[in-house]
DNA sequence: TTATTTTGTTAGAAATAACTAATAAATTAA
DNA sequence: TTAATTTATTAGTTATTTCTAACAAAATAA
């Protein structure tokens, strides 16, 4: 079965539900609306959209949670963030908070096999120490001190 | 002079224009429909945002040209589109068909530091014989065979 | 158990970004 | 030079994504 094709603002609160999740809190309105930084209203009209696609179930006043569907979309959203962040702090050497909203940025543009060679490509900088140390000096002396 | 922030259409727009420009060609409501997959009218209402935010200058049935600030913006987003494009190419192996969509949704969420970035490790991969050859033979054994 | 606080919802408005249909201006061809 | 074609524009509609203001329900505390 085909992964649905939302918008990438759907996107951000399908992955912040799934986030939610992971820590065993169910997620509600109100967490939605502080992770993406936006109105209680703003979130609500999201999570109405995201039920009407059968992707997440909510009752009026309860809970909010991932359908099987939605779940599917969350994790292959979130791996990519997941991919994305590890290369852009581990191997670009880019403070995390710098990182984190380009991540979140770029994560709704790569293809999932394009998620898969970045993380080759992260696996092998950092599985051999002759490189990963060039790869140092080399930005080291390319005005990267941090 | 801070770089004016604007909406990640508004920067395709700018984008195309200055591709047009480049090749001497003086931009028009229909070259940048063609380019961007959209209908005249779109295109139309989109330069008219430019226009009002001084990006773009442009006289009714007549030609499209950048000002300077836009101009700044333009060059700035072109060089983020022609990095990734190049990582993604040449150092991940990507097919140009896929890479193109992926190089044009990233571009819009990567900061000119991150930009840097991408671009010294393309040239540290491929500046050292060893290292390129090593990555080639590590992408084949994990299934990147194309 | 009533009152207060927190949380959720609805209604209505605005900006962005897209469309179709209709029309107007400019260019090209007969 | 008129007619036909191409190009540009306006008007009006729709969907998405945000907001504020007002109100409703649920949870907590007095």
């Amino acid at each position: 079965m085909n992964i649905k094709k939302i918008s990438s603002k759907l996107e951000d609160y399908l992955e912040a539900i799934y986030l939610l999740q992971q820590k065993n809190i169910v997620a509600r309105v109100k967490d939605l609306a502080q992770m993406l930084g936006v109105r209680p209203p703003t979130a609500i009209s999201a999570v109405q959209r995201l039920t009407d696609l059968e992707l997440v179930e909510h009752q009026h006043y309860g809970y909010i949670r991932l359908t099987e569907e939605g779940l599917g979309i969350a994790k292959s959203i979130y791996k990519r963030h997941e991919t994305l962040l590890a290369f852009l702090v581990d191997i670009l050497n880019i403070d995390v908070e710098k990182a984190l909203p380009q991540a979140c940025g770029m994560e709704h543009s790569i293809s999932l096999s394009t998620r898969d060679k970045f993380e080759l490509l992260t696996d092998f900088i950092k599985s051999d120490p002759a490189i990963w140390k060039k790869w140092q000096e080399f930005r080291e002396d390319n005005n990267d001190e941090k």
